[in-house]
RNA sequence: GCGUUUGUAGCUCAACGGAUAGAGCACCGGCCUUCUAAGCCGUAGGUUGCAGGUUCGAGUCCUGCCAGGCGCGCCA
């Protein structure tokens, strides 16, 4: 409806600048989308349905007094003012339409014939994105940080389809480097203990149950197979000379716990087209390719790295004065120039983050989203800096960063310590509160800002409880549709026209307003505008049913009321749909 | 020290550069007991951290401060 009024007030603009009102250089930038005036929602009701500042940008090229080029725009506007739409000027020039009452009631049936297409588009003209979100590293069960990355990567797949992306969803792993030599020292040192011989504590390990767990797993298939390989576990380890785990031990330990983090996932609604593999990477040597390529370009060099100053870094580290390889990342915006090498001559994570990433540039996508936790926000500038390098697309990729989940019960903050070995893991969330709680929950704040998770709020059937509220709605315009049954009542014939009241009106105007919310959150990757939205239509529509009686015995009056909730519920539904939440139809 | 992010009502948070900055909870006052869930109406609450700047117009953009979070290594 939006765009609507948009045409209509660019084709006015375009005639005023052939009749001469305004001057000639502005139809070449109302012709590219130079002029930033907007058709908008007034927060203020009384300013109508939808508001344009035309007339106040395009004021000082028109060498007119805003007020005076709005009454030009206003006589110009090919609206028949026949009922249908009124418009007005007001403020310091601001042009509103109103929308007629009939006007709004034809969007009943509109919503009630596109169904779960309502508030979908085609803005995105099938351009391919690819979003990438959780890559958890696969050295342990998710915990609740990665399940917020996890719903707001996945709600923002769901939101950029909605508007006509083409959305593929990414997972990588960061299956190679040190950390899984860690993992595999970690279930070879806790198979020693399963089968009883002496086990000392490897200098740095995961402490975590579930690798005990997978000890007992590879034992179980393995038997006595890793007896030599866990001999040096026997005594305690040297730092500087640690063995490496075998290959078959490192596989079988990242196999499960995958299958542990897809299983969240799958809990959770997700599903991911691709799994893409780090250690691919290295065999195929992709990233060998990739500093060739950055040698070429003369954007590498051997070099020192200043010490960050200050902070509670080791000033004392005399390693960072050797000479490394280095990527001229400060061309291209970033704050320093980046290590690519590591002294024993192996890559450091950020060469294959670079790898990777112009691996998904070469695979064609038009936009790529990646969904990072905010303790990864230092490396937004140097991914983006060595994409510029390597495509020269400068917007090629977008990062979202989720902030913090902090869990609360009983108004009391459940500790999670990932020393101590008792964090809670996701999965216990999600067996405690179920998975529409959390997704919903979830999406409640931006992502940037911290959250707090109430365990009990988040299970409570009270209206307190977001998630409840906004599910609540929707299945009560299913059981007014069994209420009616029960009754042995008609549905009446609907008669739209009895739609009267100012809380039907307002009611209809807020199911408009819904593919303009997709629309945003998906372009501004921010889907918590949408919940927010469906906190409000849930909190309209709860209004409308404790003061008007839904079934009316008037028949007419009946049915058009049974056509607006329809309406209503239809939204609410794909809103839910959008965030990956369940839509109930009894509670 | 540098980067990044946040700072809005007592609390938790919204607000695509628009008009008188909004919800929920809590508080206070008053109704109500309904098509299933304590609902409904109303009052009050603000110098949007501070100071400048950009413009028709700034919570929003720019600069500088203040405060909190995160990050700043050849860890991933």
């Amino acid at each position: 409806m939006r765009a609507f009024v948009f045409k209509l007030v660019t084709a006015t603009l375009e005639q005023l600048v052939q009749e001469g009102t305004l001057p000639d250089e502005v139809l070449p930038l109302l012709l590219r989308g130079g002029l930033d005036f907007k058709v908008e929602r007034p927060r203020e009701k009384s300013h109508g349905d939808f508001s344009t500042n035309a007339a106040l940008v395009l004021a000082r090229m028109a060498r007119m007094k805003p007020r005076d080029l709005a009454q030009k725009i206003l006589d110009a506007l090919p609206l028949e003012q026949d009922g249908e739409t009124r418009c007005e000027i007001a403020g310091p020039g601001f042009i509103n339409f109103y929308l007629s009452p009939a006007r709004l009631r034809q969007l009943i049936p509109e919503i009630l014939s596109q169904r779960d297409t309502y508030g979908h588009s085609r803005l995105g003209e099938g351009k391919r994105v690819l979003v990438e979100f959780v890559s958890a590293n696969p050295t342990g069960p998710m915990h609740v940080g990665h399940g917020r990355g996890a719903v707001t990567g996945d709600a923002i797949a769901r939101l950029l389809s909605a508007v006509g992306f083409h959305v593929e969803r990414e997972y990588y792993i960061n299956d190679a480097g040190n950390q899984v030599d860690v993992l595999g020292r970690s279930v070879l040192y806790r198979y020693r203990e399963i089968r009883g011989l002496p086990a000392v504590k490897p200098p740095s390990y995961y402490p975590g149950e579930y690798v005990t767990e997978i000890a007992a797993a590879l034992n179980n298939q393995d038997q006595d197979l890793w007896l030599t390989a866990s001999e040096p576990f026997g005594q305690p380890l040297d730092e500087n000379t640690l063995p490496t785990p075998p290959k078959e031990v490192v596989d079988f330990t990242i196999a499960r716990v995958i299958e542990d983090i897809r299983k969240d996932l799958e809990i959770l609604g997700i599903q991911f087209d691709h799994w893409f593999s780090e250690r691919t990477l290295h065999q195929e040597g992709g990233i060998d390719r990739v500093l060739a390529h950055l040698v070429e370009k003369n954007l590498i060099y051997q070099g020192v790295l200043e010490r960050p100053k200050g902070g509670d870094v080791d000033s004392s580290d005399e390693t960072d004065l050797r000479l490394q390889t280095l990527f001229r990342a400060t061309e291209f915006g970033d704050d320093a120039d980046r290590s690519l090498k590591k002294a024993d001559g192996s890559y450091t994570y950020f060469a294959a983050d670079i790898a990777y990433h112009f691996d998904k540039a070469k695979r064609g996508y038009d936009l790529l989203v990646d969904v990072w936790g905010a303790d990864h926000g230092g490396y937004v500038k140097r991914v983006q800096a060595a994409l510029e390098a390597m495509t020269g697309r400068k917007d090629l990729l977008d990062v979202v960063l989720t902030q913090m989940v902090n869990l609360t019960q009983g108004g009391k903050q459940v500790r999670m310590s990932k020393r101590a070995g008792t964090f809670v893991t996701l999965r216990e969330v999600l067996e405690e509160t179920g998975a529409d709680a959390v997704r919903f929950w979830f999406l409640t704040r931006s992502s940037g800002a911290g959250l707090d998770f109430d365990l009990d709020l988040a299970k409570a059937k009270t209206n307190d409880n977001p998630v409840f509220y906004v599910q609540y709605a929707h299945a009560r315009v299913y059981s007014l549709f069994a209420k009616l049954k029960e009754r042995s009542l008609s549905e009446g014939e609907g008669d739209l026209s009895r739609l009267v009241a100012p809380e039907e009106l307002d009611l209809i105007r807020l199911l408009g307003v819904f593919p303009e919310v997709v629309e945003s959150a998906a372009l501004s990757r921010e889907p918590h505008r949408l919940t927010y939205y469906l906190l409000e239509l849930a909190a309209v529509f709860h209004g409308y049913y404790n003061n008007y009686r839904i079934l009316d015995e008037d028949p007419e009056l009946r049915g058009a009321r049974l056509s607006l909730i329809r309406a209503a519920g239809q939204v609410i539904a794909n809103g839910l749909t959008l965030m990956g939440v369940s839509a109930p139809v009894s509670m």
